[in-house]
DNA sequence: TAGATTGTTAATCGATTAACAATC
DNA sequence: TAGATTGTTAATCGATTAACAATC
């Protein structure tokens, strides 16, 4: 779902290819660590378990990225991802709770070498307010909506209790944020021009245990 | 990708489709908590922003849950939905990393209200091995192996750095997990018989990012 | 040059949707 | 009974793959 919103029609991108982007981003980069130049679409797609066509029908939707014979070149390939997913500039992205998660989101250092930075933390627990976390200044939930307004924030982690969550995206929403990453179990009702993605760790393990044998399982009975 | 390997064909309902039973049983558990008794495709569907069609024919791939006119009895569909992903019985679960994202794991309630108990964590950090963790006693990763086969630890979550991910991937799928939910941003490899979901929230902001405009972006030239 | 690999086309495959008879 | 909604079929839509001419 692209839940874009801008009503471009026109030759769009199917949705599943741009998700697929920061994955081969992802794994070009890990390559580029190890010391390699070039790699073909059959090399990344043995990584990442994808047919190579499949890569290069993908690529072939921005433009044209490899030569033949010799395939990629991962630092210009790099490159040029970076800026269709338009990472050419850092992001900066707000975190609404500052429990476990909040503050465990807030020493991440993953963020910052792929294009984010952690730039407020909010919580509504006035004995956080004030303390400083990786950097950043823990602010009250009643400064919200100014921070945003006067930073133009577009994007926003929310790290809040499930009972919390609708009420903090409707804020967010309401002073501009565009992106959502939402860590709460619930679904959060946005407008359409507002995208957001969930983060829920239960859904995940839940999919896999279907395929999980019973008979293998502990036996909680007694 | 199923990635179930039992190798058993039949008619084996697509895994796109399993994927999203999770989503409905959170949504459902979410209407039971406020008290509803009963809903449709279409309510359902609507609440999610689905079809309802999708979902009738989801759920036709495991039998008939519903009553024309009716709709669905909301506590039978959970129940159903429970049974269909073996969460009839608890999955005790292993973490790997104490780090700050390990600790958050270990102090996330929402693990144990579906389905889920933290039983067991790791790390090599002997400063912290033998501290309590919301009443998890952290153990030594050298005791991994020992503890992962003597208990029958088929699921594990891994908090760890991606230096060490596949290292501790290794090791657990030796030790039998059969179902592994990766923390680190790295493209794990395993035997075809282990399962592997991927949770990086960087992943899913730069397929956001794609989206959002450049002028908007905080400028930082200067 | 010979070998390798791209970008693209057409075919295949699979998933979603629309429609409706059945029936509560 | 009349209205609502299911489960299912067939049609549509979209994504993946196989194949290959172009060319490095």
């Amino acid at each position: 779902m692209p839940a874009n919103g801008n009503g471009v029609s026109a030759p769009s991108i199917p949705d599943i290819v741009i998700g697929r982007l920061p994955i081969y981003l992802r794994a070009l980069t890990y390559m580029s660590s190890e010391g390699k130049l070039t790699t073909s679409s059959n090399e990344l797609g043995e990584h990442l378990g994808i047919s190579s066509a499949q890569i290069r029908k993908d690529l072939s939707h921005f433009g044209e990225f490899g030569k033949q014979g010799t395939g990629y070149s991962i630092p210009y390939l790099v490159d040029q991802l970076k800026s269709i997913l338009n990472l050419d500039v850092e992001w900066r992205v707000a975190v609404v709770g500052a429990g476990f998660l909040g503050h465990a989101l807030a020493h991440y250092n993953g963020f910052l070498s792929r294009g984010f930075r952690i730039s407020w933390i909010f919580d509504s627990d006035t004995s956080k307010v004030g303390h400083e976390m990786n950097g950043v200044i823990v602010q009250a939930m009643n400064e919200l909506e100014e921070t945003i307004k006067r930073e133009g924030t577009q994007i926003a982690l929310i790290a809040v209790p499930a009972s919390m969550a609708q009420e903090v995206t409707d804020r967010l929403v309401a002073a501009g944020v565009q992106s959502i990453l939402n860590y709460a179990p619930i679904n959060l009702r946005v407008p359409p021009n507002v995208q957001v993605a969930h983060s829920d760790p239960v859904v995940q393990l839940q999919h896999m245990t279907y395929y999980l044998a019973q008979d293998q399982r502990v036996d909680t009975r007694e």
